[in-house]
DNA sequence: CTGAAAGCGCTAACAC
DNA sequence: GTGTTAGCGCTTTCAG
């Protein structure tokens, strides 16, 4: 576009206003921020006191540009799965900021009906897989590095600490004297609700012994209308627990609803847990704390990893019971 | 929300590839596909045939880094309005991904407790504005270009055609013989669904005369199961229409649930008609569909207009009906 | 009507 | 440790 080079600062400072300001060059800045070794700790400081004081913010269209890899990743999401839930939408949110700013090349691979990537890619973020999903092996033959976004053993995958989230929602309504608990979830087969429950049941277990379990709602559809219409057809012939665990936010504000069309009073008359702590939906709600940030960026790092064919880990990351309005002593 | 997965390979063709295998310049490839003036006909078939025989997609972020004007564009979202509803996620995902490609630089701008924006910025999408919004007269006065998602005379906006979807959707059930009408919907004092009633009114009055007017069922929450719970209440003393008019597709989901719990078979005993036409959520269903793609395709050349300081148009898309299966003659 | 070349803001060699 | 510089892929003057 052959502007004239301008020397004078407008609009958005660049890294170049940056070094000027900081009295060193533009490669000095960019080590010093992506925290590169080599850098003095006097200059380091200077800088960050210039990019504070420039209210500097680097491009991220000129960050991609310039460290792009020549690798394209796909994302593959499960035939069929829902791709507007707030989970999926949150997920996906962070990881795409991520991978631009990693550089990587993000792609929508379409599964086909065998539930196969139908593209190409160079290393592939599976979303949404059953423990026996064919994508997996499949990857595996080809060789291609691929990310689980769920737990499984033995592969490069990552996911919140389901089991662990699980036993804090047990640990916490036990705390609070209860013992007649509810766990609505969805199809148990899957990783995280299984996890979730297994969780749950062991520390139920460990605290009132094997033959106290609770009872287990499955869910097929898991929204808040899911939830609700399964919770009160349950309830037209079952006794009513004085506490639910459900395994996401969403079955969480869907069993409130339905509490509140009986008349059960929350938390007094019933506490409720979610999973997730997504916002907006669950507000005020008691639930197990799940890190998008943090699965975003490890997703990414696992990627990375694959590509360089470091050896294969799967990463749980930590799990927080976060203790609102919707839970109670047992009334 | 991050940008939407690029369409882009990568070991990709670049603009290079593409000069050299059309035989022309890198010049002139960029100008035939910006369709810029001044390009002979004969050499942009050249190019389009090479861009197509290489598979090339030029790339997003070397070409916001080319073309980016020196503006940055706020979106504004209403004070607690939620932005994890599929109409939201869906066209937030379209109007990223034109952005960038627009050169334009996109921030989420908070607002206060006041409904204002809180930061600077040379341009503002507003999002979820209700008619009275402080936001509008507050950009006026500031005389900040801006652009409404949503219809308002004398204000740069971008809306369906609101009041032509709930006729097409009156239209539609009076045409399958049906006389017996509910309109179930959200705050009608809102201008989308204030429109959507009143088309839907006023065909009605049309065919049937004023006295004939659908009774109106609001729901204060917008979900699904909203729309489920508030029919149900409704209908345990309300005789049961034989057709059903659901402002979005998410209420019409809810409808459909609350009529197969009521035993009420669709479209045998009762039809209903949605809006929007959502992936995923509303599949099968008769419903009114708006274009996403265009919303945002608009929004952004308003937004560029409102940069320039032409004049302002308030912009109406047309919508269309989609007759599938909850829909039926009048049984 | 077309080609050549200068940058957009950033990172990553490569020198010093 | 730090400066210099060559691009990343694209658009847009400026010549011809």
């Amino acid at each position: 576009m052959a502007r004239r080079p301008s020397t004078a600062t407008v609009g958005r400072p660049t890294i170049r206003d940056v070094a000027r300001h900081a009295d060193v060059s533009v490669g000095t800045v960019s080590r010093a921020l992506n925290d590169r070794a080599g850098v003095h700790p006097d200059t380091r400081r200077r800088v960050r006191d210039a990019v504070s004081a420039l209210g500097y913010a680097p491009d991220e269209a000129a960050r991609e540009l310039a460290i792009r890899r020549p690798v394209a990743v796909g994302l593959s999401v499960a035939h069929g799965h829902r791709r507007l839930t707030p989970f999926f939408v949150l997920f996906l949110e962070h990881l795409l900021d991520g991978l631009a700013s990693s550089g990587l090349r993000v792609r929508d691979v379409p599964t086909g009906p065998d539930g196969l990537p139908t593209e190409e890619t160079d290393a592939v973020v599976l979303l949404g897989a059953h423990p026996d999903d064919p994508r997996i092996a499949h990857l595996q033959a080809l060789g291609r590095p691929f990310v689980l976004v769920g737990h499984r053993d033995g592969v490069r995958s990552v996911a919140a600490d389901d089991v662990a989230g699980g036993r804090l929602a047990a640990e916490h309504l036990l705390r609070l004297g209860h013992r007649s608990l509810l766990h609505v979830t969805g199809d148990p087969h899957g990783q995280a609700f299984g996890d979730r429950h297994r969780g749950f049941r062991e520390a139920l277990a460990a605290a009132l012994g094997e033959d106290r379990a609770a009872p287990v709602l499955v869910c097929d559809d898991l929204t808040t209308l899911g939830a609700y219409r399964a919770l009160r057809r349950y309830l037209a012939d079952a006794p009513a627990p004085t506490a639910i665990f459900a395994a996401t936010d969403e079955l969480a504000v869907g069993c409130l609803a339905a509490a509140a069309d009986l008349g059960l009073r929350v938390p007094h008359e019933l506490s409720v847990v979610g999973f997730d702590d997504l916002p907006e939906i669950g507000v005020g709600l008691t639930t197990i704390r799940q890190d998008f940030g943090a699965l975003a960026r490890v997703t990414i790092e696992l990627l990375l990893e694959g590509l360089r064919g470091d050896p294969v880990r799967a990463v749980r990351l930590p799990v927080h019971l976060l203790a609102r309005g919707t839970t109670a002593e047992r009334g």
